[in-house]
DNA sequence: TAGATTGTTAATCGATTAACAATC
DNA sequence: TAGATTGTTAATCGATTAACAATC
């Protein structure tokens, strides 16, 4: 862990969650340690990508023993940033933006979402879990305001490059976007894309029997 | 397009309805002809990644002109699956449930939800957009009844991997796994991962200030 | 101590990129 | 025809896997 910053590659952070899941599971079935064998043997990754992965961050284990799994868990906890609370706002009050306020368990993660906007008159005003709606054009006020660390655009996709530029404006510097599109920030904004029907397309991809995955 | 199938690895699977996204828009905006060169600006991507992604389902351009929008659009439409029409069951009617039930845009592409199914006595017997929540007892007959390709898995994490043995016994053969958990089926079932809360946890990875993607 | 398992270096494998002949 | 751009082969790059000395 050097100063000038840890390098990781996209690979080895899509793998990062999955460890954390696995690691929570763990615990909670008060396993006290793992070997990246036996967690290998669990999570369908060969042992060698799993000690590989964790030495991008550091050494966690122990020679002869394996690794504590709460104290690994612990790590992994810090790795992702899971320590620290992050204030969320959400672009587009529609199904998947209430759906996401109305999923409490980002909380427990450290993820709370404050305010929701829109645009739709009906919607501005009521609230969701005491989340109040406001209308759209509020939103860099908002901003200015309240501390925000991450916005959340749930907007049709024809939205959503608008919002972001906007959203960019304000300072904020990471989006997570369901809309159905990619949107262009400049490099020290993060976008997360959760693209899910991508997701059911690559499904209705993979369901095609003539198709064999390598 | 040998008869014994085509090889498609994961990291060309992912980019395929990225393209069908990019050749819809063109095709919206009245382009009639993009070479890989100018896909490969617009996209991102490389020309050459391109070229090699096109070729694994046969050479769809031509020489000197590049690839018609159009025509490229309608085989992206076969090679993903989207010519046909689907039908889907969402097992868990909560917040996700109701939220895709309610999101029409996917019957465009030929993704009907027929129906929800749930344990909550409170929504057994609504309807969301005419689509009836069932109770989820009801889950194996409603099967054997209604042929089903693909089933949305909704429900808390930990009645997923019950949920998924009950539908492989049924016979389903795709699965969409939104449930934050890997659940196992055999070879001959795909399941695709709609994970959104990893989504957020590598979200939340990404802003760290001291970590650089490579 | 002996056995187990890490951290890390080296080897392999697969995906991406470059190059170019074929051809529209 | 000349210019453009594909399809495809070869070169490169990066990620995964294997191997093993270090050490608990």
């Amino acid at each position: 862990m050097s100063k000038e910053g840890i390098y990781v590659s996209e690979a080895v952070i899509r793998r990062l969650p999955k460890y954390y899941r696995y690691l929570d599971d763990l615990e909670k079935v008060g396993i006290e340690r793992v070997s990246s064998k036996e967690l290998s043997r669990r999570m369908g990754l060969t042992a060698s990508q799993i000690r590989q992965d964790f030495n991008c961050f550091g050494g966690f284990g122990q020679q002869g023993y394996g690794y504590n799994v709460s104290e690994l868990k612990k790590e992994l906890i810090k790795i992702l940033g899971l320590d620290k609370r992050y204030n969320l706002i959400v672009i587009g009050a529609g199904n998947m933006g209430q759906a996401l306020a109305n999923y409490v368990a980002f909380e427990k993660e450290g993820f709370y979402i404050r305010a929701l906007f829109d645009i739709n008159p009906k919607l501005i005003g009521m609230t969701i879990r005491d989340i109040k709606i406001y209308d759209l054009d509020y939103l860099e006020e908002y901003i200015k305001m309240n501390p925000t660390d991450i916005a959340v655009i749930t907007t049709p996709r024809q939205e959503a490059q608008a919002i972001a530029d906007r959203l960019v404006t304000s300072g904020i510097k990471g989006i997570w976007n369901f809309a159905a599109v990619d949107i262009e920030v400049p490099q020290d904004v993060v976008v997360e894309n959760a693209h899910i029907s991508d997701s059911l397309f690559t499904l209705s991809f993979k369901t095609r029997e003539d198709i064999k995955l390598i």
